[in-house]
RNA sequence: CGCAGGGUAGAGCAGUCUGGUAGCUUGUCAGGCUCAUAACCUGAAGGUCGUUGGUUCAAAUCCAACCCCUGCACCCA
């Protein structure tokens, strides 16, 4: 009965969306959607992390309270996950009092089992800059200059015990193979674990911060806000409910390569071993979506608004993209040239035209009735062994999350569907008067329909809405099951077939 | 320095884990077709798979060494 757990990192309220929050949401939404297809119960949650020096200063800056500032973002989020077509059963936000509850509660139960411990450092701290600084951070041997005065300050502050766990955690990592993917990002966190890690400071003094959650077993510090967002995964899993074991352990927890290290493959298995709470199935670990080249960052200010794609060219092809051109766990690069091409080439032309060809085939040719396969030859053989042997392969590389192999094969297969309508050509069939020619344009239509429809089932993890319009235009319902969808059959016969339609219309200018 | 990733036709990529005729898209050239979104189909040209060595009957793939590019302060998926 337990469902399978996805989860998104949470987005930091600190900014505003872009193409890489973009990305990870239809990532964990097109996992989500094709488990659901295979019958799995499947609980998809992504949210937003709200505490922190720095909402605590994007809200001072835009002189509004941080409470509104991230009641803000978190709209614009929002927004953005309506119109990326996602699918999540719970949004949750840090700063919901049931979460606020777990932390503290989690807090308690390390420091009772003495996880937890006060201790004094001092360190270079930088009053402009809000943050402890580093003799390395020096350019050529001075302060940047936005750093303001640095002055040696000593604190005291609460620390979580890493390091004696630090042994158990190589031995995990070593026995568990699916704990990390793809795998050579765990070689990476081995490499990592070779020196000796740091315990982790877990608290900040209110006189420095006040906006976090405040430590529940002294009144003076707020939680680090790492350490905070860790624990929603818990949270959204009704951690302090009987139903935490129908979602816990998690089964994908979907994150980028930057926060796997060591936020999600340190502190997050350390902090569940010593809560006594079972570890994440899998840390999915996706690369970054580079711009023309060049890396996307909020300060080279090259963002990417990618509710401006969604726009301009529709959701789904803005998904398709981002799945057909990702390895996950590589960087892809996203340039408007490429979009472009995929969009004119597979969804346009192999795509769309064939589906607005078969659409007009079939009322030309056929009355807008698909009918009975009746007559069969080696093209129709060939043409639906080739499916019949794509679709399980299709399907295992889904759920190997090769999603750009999969698409690719898919395409293949479509593409065949458009050299079989070629090579039996009903156009020229229509004109003879020949017996049996009829028949075979039926079964033209009938075979090449049925292969759309394979294909607007197999799409529909990537691409929802197209794959729900694709089915209707051939009088089919959504699909809900692959079990029964994606199979070859003669579902078709009686169909009535809707008038022709551009799926993918031409966008001359770029 | 170290660690990680990448180096495959003009361009962009997959394939490397699990060795066996080098694949996809785009571009170019030549044909075909006209149902269709100036779309579709067929064929051709184009690669010493970064370099050198090793293992093997067989290496893009495994091993070793080396060369080049990228990332590794904060922020950021």
């Amino acid at each position: 009965m337990k469902k399978v757990y996805i989860t998104t990192a949470i987005d930091y309220a600190n900014g505003k969306p872009h193409i890489g929050h973009a990305y990870e949401k239809i990532l964990a939404d097109t996992i989500s959607r094709m488990f659901r297809l295979q019958n799995l119960d499947v609980q998809f949650m992504t949210g937003l992390d709200e505490h922190g020096l720095k909402v605590s200063q994007s809200a001072a800056k835009a002189g509004v309270s941080e409470q509104t500032h991230c009641d803000n973002i978190a709209e614009d989020f929002k927004k953005l996950c309506k119109k990326l077509n996602i699918k999540y059963d719970r949004y949750i936000r840090t700063t919901e009092d049931e979460h606020k509850q777990v932390v503290r509660d989690c807090l308690q139960k390390l420091y009772d089992g003495g996880q937890i411990y006060k201790a004094s450092y001092s360190g270079l701290y930088s009053k402009t800059a809000e943050r402890f600084v580093l003799e390395k951070d020096k350019i050529d041997g001075k302060w940047p200059s936005d750093y303001g005065e640095v002055i040696e300050i000593s604190e005291t502050n609460y620390f979580f015990r890493l390091r004696e766990h630090q042994q158990w955690l190589i031995d995990y990592i070593e026995s568990h193979p699916k704990f990390i993917f793809p795998d050579f990002r765990a070689k990476q966190v081995l490499e990592f674990l070779k020196d000796p890690i740091n315990d982790l400071c877990i608290s900040r003094p209110k006189n420095r911060l006040t906006w976090g959650i405040e430590l529940p077993f002294d009144s003076e510090y707020v939680t680090y806000v790492w350490f905070d967002a860790l624990i929603n995964y818990i949270t959204g899993a009704n951690y302090l409910d009987k139903t935490f074991t129908n979602y816990w352990p998690a089964d994908f927890h979907i994150i980028g390569k930057d926060i796997l290290v060591p936020a999600h493959a340190i502190y997050w298995p350390i902090m569940l071993y010593a809560l006594g709470i079972e570890l994440p199935t899998t840390l999915l670990v996706h690369g970054w979506w580079l711009i023309s080249g060049e890396k996307m960052s909020k300060s080279a200010g090259n963002i990417v608004n990618p509710l401006e794609c969604v726009e301009k060219f529709g959701v789904d092809a803005f998904r398709y993209y981002l799945m057909r051109e990702m390895t996950i766990g590589q960087d892809s690069d996203f340039s408007f040239d490429r979009f472009m091409t995929r969009y004119t080439s597979d969804l346009a032309n192999d795509l769309g035209n064939l589906v607005s060809r078969l659409l007009n085939m079939g009322h030309r040719y056929c009355d807008g009735i698909i009918g009975k396969v009746i007559k069969t030859d080696v093209a129709e053989d060939n043409l639906q062994k080739l499916w019949q042997s794509a679709i399980p392969e299709i399907i295992s590389l889904y759920n190997e999350f090769a999603f750009h192999l999969a698409l690719e094969k898919l395409f293949l297969c479509i593409k065949a569907v458009n050299a079989y309508v070629e090579d039996r050509s009903p156009w020229k069939l229509a004109k003879s008067n020949v017996e049996g020619h009829k028949q075979l344009i039926n079964t033209t239509i009938a075979i090449s329909a049925e292969c759309v429809r394979l294909a607007a089932v197999l799409l529909s993890p990537v691409m929802p809405t197209t794959s729900q319009q694709i089915l209707s235009f051939l009088g089919c319902p959504a699909t809900t099951n692959w079990n029964a969808d994606a199979k070859f059959g003669n579902l078709l016969a009686g169909s009535k077939l809707r008038e022709q339609v551009i799926l993918f219309p031409k966008i001359v200018e770029a």
